[in-house]
DNA sequence: CATGAATGAGAGTTCATTCAT
DNA sequence: GATGAATGAACTCTCATTCAT
């Protein structure tokens, strides 16, 4: 693919974005694309030839950039309890910025393809996600600065909770004050007080 | 509508539930319904119009018995701790039961229709087991069965944890050791042992 | 029939005249009809096999009283001019009433069954018309009221004017005012003056 | 919109034009134009979104050539006399011609859409006709080939009854002698003889 | 006679997908 | 590569008409 093409198909993804952040996923036909693009209905498919293959470009270039607070932990010289206050912030905000809505979309998508590689990838994330935070917890109580029996069920306890905020917020809907008072209470049940 | 009339309504939104379970509720057309029942084409738009409203009547069936462990809490001379873990214990069936796959359809069509009634309803249903559980906990820590600064933050986010479970179950799954071992870590922030 | 057979084709006639005058001919449905009389739609059919029939039924009732001022001629001691201007006058009525609007349907009717019996009628009542009309000026020609070389073609020219009136009423529309001025104008032709 | 796709535009008006010829305006579905064109389903959807568009593209097409008699009035040094007479004839022969029974749809669409764009075209077509005669009349007049004192109202009855005759002959139908011998009459009222 | 549930044909409309240019 | 006209399958929805009760 040239490079022209490939600018041509960041186009189409950028705008594919955009529409599935507005309709979901499965509401969104090729057609819809092609008019919010401005591009001929065959131009579309020399690049992509289903709402799927293109949604999946969408996570693609979304999932490139996604540096979480969680990364930095070596980097800085924070402790622990202020790294893991600064992951929830920054989760927070997603969870509030409407720009995460492309969320819906996501789910959507996973309903529907339940047992796709993207599925693989989300189990992953889920996993490192896991992860991470139990090593920072695990490091938060060797340093004795937080108190937890099994670092590794407060990790997912956090994830599962903030699935749950996601998920809520793009349905009931949640305040920012909800928010805030669950980071305190999670911090609380890991022995820490947010000041 | 006469008697009968109401019988073939029923069997109409029992089918529905089937096909809506199987397929999401974005996915299906009327037609799917239609070859479902086995039934004629103008036949089920004398009782439905759309699908929306064919999945409201299915909500609505589905809402009718909603016996959670929680309303039995004085019924019974258990004592809270042992309630809450029944309760915790439902909510772990009802995530692994392929039934409650119903979920899916619920969120895609809360993602479809977020200012409807049923926002509403699940607004509804969200707070009152919020403050069912934070009841449940006050007492507990009353009764100096559990140790809770914030009952009402502990509830919430038990709710959160099990909406957070149940959409995890409905996308990348989750094991029932798993839920049981986030079972008993949430007993533990409260203070209690699963024995 | 039984008399409250009877009664009850009656009112679905009625009904039914009311629904024409609504929507025209070709637009209404069997189930307009049965909506608009409040029976059953198996009960409409025992009267009426279709909208047609419903409508010739209409016009039936609706021809049964035409009591034109023309009939009058006799019994009235009214000199010609003044029996025509009378006759004019009520037919500027009629085509001002709303209540003509079931001439809308009528023509509709008419085009959709040229053949029909309903056009023998039509064309009968045409040349009644133009008959009635004929020998009126006949005779006011003869008592030296009016002036005409062809009283035939001058009533066929009435009515044909009062045709054209009554459809351009009914599509693009036509003032009272412009009705007393042909009127005036077709007296004048006919050597007569509007007092 | 491309020269092949402008083609095939007019293609199909064409061929809804028979088809509106055959089966007036109400009675033609998107269907009938379809299967007559020969072309897809959504070919025709293309270019017209409902047989309204399309009858209106019809009417459109129609009104392009409207060379009556009476635009050559200045052009030839006919006597006003023999324009009128020649304009009466041409539209007798509309009237008679087979062709002109796109009158049926155009009726069936003015009935439909009593406040449409095009009741206002008609209506300027209405009144530039009259002023037209108008015009002629009077100048047949002021030359002294014609008596008439109110000009206005002759040329308003003359257009009344042309449009009378036409509802007419799609009706109960109009013989050219009838036609004939109006002409004959109405040519007489302004003082004329025709030979 | 009367009812109204049920049927199924058919109209309208939208899109994914192809293909000649 | 790119275009956009064209196709046809699929869906929604409405009625005329029938028929068991």
């Amino acid at each position: 693919m040239g490079d022209k093409s490939l600018q041509k198909r960041n186009k189409i993804v950028e705008t594919a974005r955009e529409v599935f952040f507005r309709r979901g996923y499965r509401a969104v036909t090729m057609k819809d694309i092609v008019e919010a693009c401005g591009i001929s209905r065959g131009g579309l498919y020399l690049y992509f030839s289903n709402t799927k293959e293109l949604f999946e470009a969408v996570l693609e270039q979304e999932h490139q950039p996604l540096p979480s607070a969680l990364d930095l932990s070596a980097a800085k010289n924070a402790n622990p309890g202020e790294i893991l206050l600064m992951y929830l912030d920054e989760q927070k905000k997603e969870i509030l910025k409407k720009k995460d809505n492309l969320a819906v979309a996501v789910y959507e998508y996973m309903f529907e393809n339940k047992l796709s590689e993207y599925e693989n990838l989300a189990k992953k994330g889920f996993e490192e996600q896991v992860r991470a935070l139990e090593q920072l917890i695990a490091a938060g109580v060797a340093q004795e600065w937080m108190i937890c029996e099994s670092p590794l069920e407060a990790a997912r306890n956090i994830v599962f909770t903030l699935e749950g905020m996601k998920v809520t917020a793009q349905t009931i809907g949640v305040s920012a004050k909800a928010l805030d008072s669950q980071i305190e209470y999670i911090m609380g049940t890991l022995g820490m007080v947010v000041k």
